[in-house]
DNA sequence: TCTGGGGTCCTAGGACCC
DNA sequence: TCTGGGGTCCTAGGACCC
């Protein structure tokens, strides 16, 4: 059975409320039909496959330097603990009650990342990952064996992820990326009640499929149990304002009248009430365009008063980004450095930044290195007690396909460029090979007081040997 | 004491050009 | 006397995402 099929008869009974004409029949043929896979919890999930002991006990992630709760296993979120709160104000509460902690773990959860995203291409070629814990895929265009359903397709890959994993995942469906992150929400266990209006041949658990859903009188139903912040692209700031216009629900945002919310939510706004009603706008951008910039920024363990330790801090942030501008083949034509004091308390506030053009784009850390600490020298104040300092590096272009400077002078001697290349790329080498932070800059300093706190930090299982548990 | 980090897109307005 | 129209580029600010 061709899951085409399927899809575009069960996504044509979307209604188009809200003065919108209905897609024409023509462009209706061949709808697509959108995936979207997520991790459930997914920091937390990492940790527990290395834990098995915290499953079904309340566990949560924190943020670079343990500043706020970034994840939340489903029985922190029943202890009513707060996405995004800071951890020093929930503390007390979370550690009383049992609450097992986690600084985040970005080497473990980037690893695990990409096991995941490789099961998910094993089972569909169109496969677009989104973030570090989703992906979309395209399903329409899959020859699907006989008897296999979208819904039943997605939980055989949701089992598989988690055999190959230990990653629990959800999936979502519908014609339009923004129904199947709608529809991902309601595969969630909290909307057993709005899966209960799916016909039982249709239900599978941690799948929920938009295109299933036959009667409008049954979509309406769905679209109102959702909260118009639950809709993908709906921030804080429009929620706020579609309330004073009676607007609370996926429902009513759907037929919301077109002009106002291009007035006042602008065309992207518009992109997601027509693909609420079922017109696909947003297309999978499987080849994104390449990034425009590069930031590294940190805030530290301590405030920083030593201009030397501002120094180390922004040497060791360009060597970051200038390490991921080589692995994207990237070089840059413009440097930035910003620093600032804390945004919270009451002491003396100050923050700048600075940008340079470079006659040349490079990716040579001991380049980069040096034009940053001469910006920072230049923005750099006394007096202060400074939070966070990062590095930007933009005016992208590809490192591979560059265009040749007319001056040889400025293009720098070509023997002289290709040892600097040579010499990144052994360095990239030995710190891959060995592990982050083998090879360091001295200027980036030894002591480090300034460096992020992390105070429950789990060790990088899978991308170090020693750190692996020992099976008994 | 203690509130993350890294991105994208859109719009309005100004400068400038022909 | 009369003061166009259309285009590009840049920047700042706002909004969103995970």
């Amino acid at each position: 059975m061709d899951v085409t099929v399927l899809g575009r008869a069960a996504c044509s009974r979307v209604r188009h409320d809200g003065g919108t004409p209905s897609a024409p029949a023509a462009q209706r043929q061949g709808r697509p039909l959108y995936a979207l896979v997520d991790c459930n919890s997914f920091y937390v999930s990492c940790e527990r496959v290395f834990r098995p002991d915290l499953v079904r006990r309340p566990v949560v992630v924190l943020s670079n330097n343990d500043g706020c709760i970034i994840a939340r296993s489903a029985e922190a979120k029943a202890l009513g603990i707060p996405m995004g709160a800071p951890w020093f104000k929930v503390r007390r509460h979370a550690e009383s009650a049992g609450v097992t902690v986690f600084s985040s773990n970005y080497a473990l959860y980037g690893d695990m990342s990409s096991r995941v995203m490789r099961v998910l291409e094993r089972f569909c070629p169109d496969v677009h990952v989104y973030s570090i814990d989703e992906a979309f895929m395209r399903l329409d265009s899959l020859i699907m064996p006989p008897g296999m359903s979208p819904e039943r397709y997605a939980a055989c890959l949701r089992r598989e992820v988690y055999r190959r994993t230990g990653i629990p995942v959800s999936v979502g469906l519908g014609c339009t990326k923004t129904l199947a992150k709608l529809a991902n929400r309601l595969s969630k266990q909290q909307n057993a009640g709005a899966r209960a209006m799916v016909p039982a041949a249709f239900r599978y658990a941690g799948v929920f499929n938009f295109g299933a859903v036959t009667d409008p009188d049954v979509m309406d139903a769905l679209l109102e149990t959702l909260d118009v912040t639950d809709v993908w692209g709906v921030g804080a700031r429009h929620a706020g304002r579609l309330r004073t216009w009676g607007i609370r629900t996926a429902r009513a945002l759907r037929d919301a009248p077109d002009d106002r919310v291009r007035r006042y939510m602008s065309v992207t706004g518009l992109h997601t009430v027509l693909e609420l009603r079922g017109i696909s706008c947003l297309p999978l951008d499987d080849a994104p365009p390449s990034r425009r910039s590069v930031v590294s920024s940190r805030s530290f363990g301590t405030l920083v008063t030593h201009k030397e330790h501002m120094l180390e801090a922004v040497t060791a942030y360009m060597t970051r980004a200038a390490e991921k501008l080589r692995r994207e083949q990237l070089e840059a034509h413009c440097v930035g450095v910003m620093i600032s004091t804390p945004r919270h308390g009451d002491g003396p506030r100050y923050a700048d930044s600075a940008q340079v053009q470079l006659a040349v784009p490079t990716s040579h850390t001991p380049q980069l290195i040096v034009r940053a600490r001469a910006l920072l020298e230049s923005i750099w104040r006394d007096g202060y007690r400074y939070q966070k300092a990062g590095v930007m590096l933009s005016g992208l272009e590809s490192a591979v396909s560059r265009q040749v400077s007319m001056l040889p002078a400025l293009q720098g001697t070509g023997r002289g460029l290709e040892r600097g290349r040579r010499l990144m790329a052994a360095a990239d080498a030995v710190n891959a090979r060995f592990g982050r932070g083998t090879l360091e800059y001295a200027a980036a300093g030894l002591g480090r007081p300034w460096s992020m706190k992390q105070e429950h930090l789990s060790p990088r299982y899978t991308s170090d040997w020693k750190k692996l548990p020992l099976v008994r």
